[in-house]
DNA sequence: GTATTTTGCTTAATCGTTTAAATAGATTTG
DNA sequence: CAAATCTATTTAAACGATTAAGCAAAATAC
């Protein structure tokens, strides 16, 4: 039944030694001037006992698993799940194999992640790193094993991250807006410190100053941590005690969601009372009534770079790389 | 930089034998005798070089990685994304590690991708089955590797499986259409001899039947393949055929999507006009201007089910399993 | 006080592959 | 024809952990 077909079967029927068998199937016949005779028999039993080499014996005595291990944020998120979905493909089309899992921001779980994942001894990490974990990533770094960082980096910290220009993202959307007529353009976005959040609130300050809408600033901080559903109530709760507001711009995906819940239970009507610019991009921002203008990450640009950068530092290359991708704005209805 | 601490350093650094070491650590100090000094300056050598036991040499010795390979369509698809996310729960949750790809619904690569998981030694598969791959997974099962499918399955074959009661979901939407006034309800499927195809529309003919429609019994055969685009221009121009409809039903979560779009499109009323009913659930169902009703599948169910099966049948359990759980229709707007 | 058991440890094989080094026979060189 | 070189192969040591078997020395039994 279980028919494990190891080198040692091959070399039996054959009645030559292990060594002579692996080099045959590793292509090495020429080099290692392996009989003619010889390399087409072993051809023929290998394909005879259907054998299938054992990639842990081999990881072993190599000491490379062909295997990375991702980190992201919550794998049943589609923005995880998208460039998941890129990374794997570069992966594969790399002869490497992805193995996942999800932090949930939480730093306990990326811990936990990182010791499974050393302990398999993967090749090296893409990871979105949760907030706090900068300890974490040193130390990786510290024993060598390269790290890409995407969505998010640590200024103090010298990895390799591919990361959306952030700043420019919530730039380019306020200045849309304004274009458009509104000027009472509050921002929404989560409170923590993390760059990239820091970055995005800062993209819509700068703009809002170059306007002349100093005035008009205003960002609704949504604590972390709560339920969606409290989420949805300190917003709409925040959006009720706004003095005046003709437009939003959302700094995640979430809180787009979250917003546009609220939106909807407010009756408000977009784009004639308030003006939205939302992220990430959704299938559902698609479906609402007026179809959601949004900023987008090239997240087949962030998932491929990362990977092959990942690859690269793998394969030796020494070089720490710091990509910043641009946003796509995405204009529609509801702007 | 790069600290591989293994048993021996910790042999040598106490002066013992890596026997002795290997006991401590796996917790076997008291039957096997070992003595209290010892264990003591084993434990404190560990920590001090903060060693790692290598889960390779591990696996390689034991003949078990602890890794689960999970194969399902798309990991960028919301439902594969979902349940992914569940059987990772239930997996780490056990000790396991998770392995995935992504078939796409192509034989090619579901051969690929289980090849390379059984080079990789997984204890086990969890495969969302791909059309036409009852060889590959009957390979499996004749190497003695523990699967369970999930989503769809095979009835030749004797494998453990966890599904929708497909009957029943489409059986009960039908129904509700009915009740809710709808008579000319025509359902929208893929052009695919799948068992959990047939399944869905049987339900649908079977409801019309029972409710003496027969006349109004109408299926859209979507053929699989095309682009999304060509997708929605079929069921497009199939829709402006149709003699006269009243109602909806999908069969699929992208189908649904399909379906709204060109409802969209042709500016139909719904649920006055028309009353839908779509498949898996989607936050673009509840931002439909008219929040969709669906048939929900118990993902959570399914995924735990799924992994737990595997997780027995990894552990020598003999018995195959089918599991077939009931759907949820959730009645909203749109119907 | 010899025989037996217990205690505490080491040895060495093993998992399946890779690969440097050794070897033996055939062939070429000078 | 001895020496050097090729050719084709084997041997054996890794990789790091696990674990059965073996072996002294100390403790207990009778």
């Amino acid at each position: 039944m279980d028919n494990r077909v190891s080198l040692k079967d091959i070399a039996r029927k054959v009645g030559v030694s292990t060594a002579l068998v692996s080099y045959v199937l590793n292509g090495l016949e020429k080099e290692k001037r392996v009989g003619d005779k010889v390399v087409i028999q072993i051809r023929e039993a290998a394909r005879e006992l259907n054998y299938q080499p054992n990639q842990i014996a081999r990881s072993l005595r190599r000491g490379s698993t062909k295997t990375i291990g991702l980190i992201v944020f919550d794998i049943s998120n589609p923005f995880s799940a998208q460039i998941t979905r890129v990374i794997e493909d570069e992966a594969v089309k790399n002869g490497f194999t992805v193995i996942f899992g999800s932090s949930d921001e939480n730093r306990i779980k990326s811990g936990a992640l990182i010791d499974t994942f050393l302990y398999r001894q993967v090749d090296g990490f893409i990871i979105a790193p949760v907030e706090g974990t900068e300890s974490q990533i040193a130390a990786l770094i510290k024993k060598g094993i390269p790290v890409v960082l995407i969505d998010r980096y640590f200024p103090q910290l010298n990895v390799s991250h591919v990361i959306l220009d952030n700043f420019q993202a919530t730039f380019d959307a306020t200045n849309h807006l304004v274009k458009h007529g509104y000027k009472q353009i509050k921002m929404v976005a989560w409170l923590t410190s993390s760059t990239h959040m820091q970055e995005r609130v800062r993209g819509y300050l700068e703009a809002m100053k170059l306007n002349n809408l100093e005035e008009e600033i205003d960002v609704v901080e949504v604590p972390l941590g709560p339920s969606k559903a409290e989420n949805e109530g300190f917003i709409e709760m925040k959006l009720k005690e706004m003095p005046s507001l003709d437009a939003l711009l959302f700094a995640t995906n979430s809180l787009t969601l979250a917003g546009m819940y609220c939106i909807n239970r407010l009756g408000i009507k977009v784009p004639q009372e308030l003006g939205i610019v939302g992220f990430d991009g959704s299938e559902a921002f698609d479906f609402f009534y007026a179809p959601l203008s949004y900023v987008e990450q090239p997240l087949h640009v962030i998932g491929t770079k990362a990977t092959s950068i990942l690859i690269g530092l793998i394969n030796g290359e020494k070089e720490i790389k710091h990509q910043v991708v641009k946003p796509i704005l995405n204009v529609r209805s509801s702007s």
